[in-house]
DNA sequence: TCATTAAATTGTT
DNA sequence: AACAATTTAATGA
């Protein structure tokens, strides 16, 4: 498998595995591919900070980001991940206000930049753009929602179990396989538990046969178990 | 190809 | 938080 490595995943493949590329007509496909473009993100790095005025909508190529803010006590929450094939600030570029969270890089990112006028362009010119942004919009809210049920569930078990599904969402987050290319580490960064504790509980999911744990990756096995998990 | 080493990740306390 | 064990990646013979 490693003499036919393939190629890395690039831009425009993003774009075309986008759920709303099908729907753009030649013209518009064109215009986004041209102004469209990546840039790169260093792990650990920031990638818009909170504040700032949102001037992109911004898609995962490779790599993990999450949202996050830092309350008053310095400490930091994190409200989701977004892993490749996921778009997002499509909030924030609708009201026209500045960034309500940090977007931080948690491993090395290559993040698709759309600016402010072509989504504006596509906006007004795409039905199909507007039908997916309603779905996504509509997902989003759902995972919010389901956010409010995990603060009271204190089930470390279950926090991790419905991270892990979060991540693969199939509208907001398409296109990858049922492996996921995160440590332990990161998970914890994501569903807020110690590292450690990650661990613990990918255990307890593994032996009920609803993950499979490998060095530096998770797969999921039973996707409907895991999100209804713990409730 | 193999051995050695460093770095990353995992498992345990 | 600290530590040991394991896996991976990089290096050079």
């Amino acid at each position: 498998m490693s003499e036919l490595d393939p190629q890395p995943f690039q831009l425009i493949d993003m774009l075309a595995a986008s759920a709303w590329w099908p729907g753009l007509d030649a013209a518009q496909r064109q215009r986004v591919t041209a102004e469209v473009e990546e840039r790169r993100f260093p792990g650990a790095t920031v990638v818009m900070r909170r504040g700032e005025t949102v001037e992109a909508w911004t898609g995962v190529i490779e790599g993990l980001v999450k949202m996050s803010s830092v309350s008053a006590a310095g400490k930091s929450v994190t409200f989701t991940g977004i892993g490749a094939g996921g778009w997002f600030g499509e909030g924030s570029l609708l009201k026209s206000e500045a960034r309500k969270y940090d977007i931080v890089a948690l491993r090395d990112t290559r993040i698709a930049w759309m600016p402010r006028s072509t989504f504006d362009w596509l906006l007004s010119s795409s039905i199909a753009f507007n039908r997916f942004l309603l779905l996504q919009l509509n997902e989003r809210l759902g995972q919010f929602i389901g956010l409010v049920e995990y603060e009271r569930m204190l089930e470390p078990d279950a926090r991790v179990a419905r991270c892990l599904a979060e991540m693969f969402n199939p509208h907001l987050y398409p296109g990858h396989r049922s492996e996921l290319e995160i440590s332990q580490e990161e998970i914890g960064y994501l569903s807020g538990v110690s590292r450690q504790r990650v661990n613990q509980a990918l255990q307890v999911l593994a032996r009920a046969k609803l993950v499979e744990v490998e060095y530096g990756s998770v797969r999921i096995v039973d996707l409907a178990a895991l999100r209804r998990y713990g409730s």
